[in-house]
DNA sequence: GAATTAGTACGTACTAGTTAGTCCTAATTA
DNA sequence: TAATTAGGACTAACTAGTACGTACTAATTC
């Protein structure tokens, strides 16, 4: 591995468990058993690195969530949308909802200080939407969801609903609030 | 106004907007226009003073926004939940939607770090919640909402809803997510 | 006379970021 | 083939500033 991929690991845990500002970079450098030096050989600024983890947080999501369930084409929407939610429940879980949502902390902290992070996140959070919003159009279609719905509106609130839950989680410590209500939201969906 | 009155106020503005740990003492006290060792009279910890702050928070968000609201029984279970909705858009349409939801911040930024302000906003949630089933349960009586909802899942649903509509909001800067989100909301309680 | 306030210097720890320079390899030139 | 050059990866030491909190004296207010 690396310096630089060992910094990008590092970081990439360390700003999700502390957030953005809490994580040093004398704590980064320290775990990752570099040189100050040398991680300004690699990254211009605290900030262009946090972009950076940010934007593979982003693309890991995108392959590892998203593609494997809200736009996997072997299921059907409702259990795309089920498999999201136990794709996102189950890594909860694993965290003892803990963290949160690294997207949504980040939103939180950074998005009235940082147009840079602010922008990112916007647009992460909008194609996440709209997947959403094409699933749910799509079992409108298939008759799976009820067609008393608007998906757009509809999207928007799964969305709403799933950022809050996370927040709801972790400060819980229970993982209740994101797994029943995301079991009822879909039944909200398929009930006319 | 008394000097711990002065801290107390510049306190909750600058904690609100930036933070606990962006809100630094040497800060609040320039703003506040007092001494340091005036202010270690008065608070023991930054911590203890951002208790303090938040305690008045949740003190003024029950008396002026869940009281007028949601448990003023001059209104009916919807006009309830339709005037807190009201109030908390008017909030953040003031604030053109820069800042967040005041405890959504803090949770997000101290629930897994310190188990004082965790413990404290985990009460303040519930509180609002029970609230929110309480009027759900009485609209459900009253023929208001559908018999169909359980009261209290879609309690957390609210809840969580709009933790995460104010901070899609935020994001995006715009009200949209939280105004329509809300509205939608009402519209599945009434529809049944 | 007790409570409150101001002022100021300090301590320790930490912050992001810079400096000037070394080591090594690989390509280029004489 | 030997000398030179270029540049990537890296380092120790440092700067300048900020953080929270303390120590102390002295003045002011109730």
């Amino acid at each position: 591995m690396t310096n630089r991929e060992k910094i990008l690991k590092v970081a990439y845990k360390l700003i999700y468990e502390n957030g953005y500002n809490q994580a040093s970079v004398d704590g980064i450098i320290s775990k990752a058993k570099i040189s100050k030096s040398n991680f300004y050989y690699h990254f211009k600024s605290k900030e262009s690195l946090a972009i950076a983890v940010l934007d593979l947080r982003i693309e890991q999501y995108v392959n590892e969530v998203i593609n494997e369930t809200l736009t996997n084409n072997k299921l059907t929407p409702l259990k795309k949308l089920e498999s999201f939610y136990n794709k996102v429940v189950k890594f909860h879980k694993k965290n003892e909802c803990k963290y949160g949502c690294p997207f949504g902390n980040l939103a939180s902290e950074m998005s009235s200080k940082n147009h840079r992070f602010r922008k990112k996140l916007e647009a992460f959070f909008e194609q996440l939407r709209e997947k959403i919003e094409l699933c749910l159009k799509d079992g409108i279609e298939k008759k799976e969801f009820s067609d008393k719905l608007n998906p757009k509106l509809f999207s928007e609130i799964i969305l709403s609903h799933l950022e809050g839950a996370i927040l709801i989680s972790k400060t819980f410590k229970r993982i209740n609030p994101l797994e029943e209500g995301s079991r009822e939201i879909i039944n909200l969906l398929k009930a006319a």
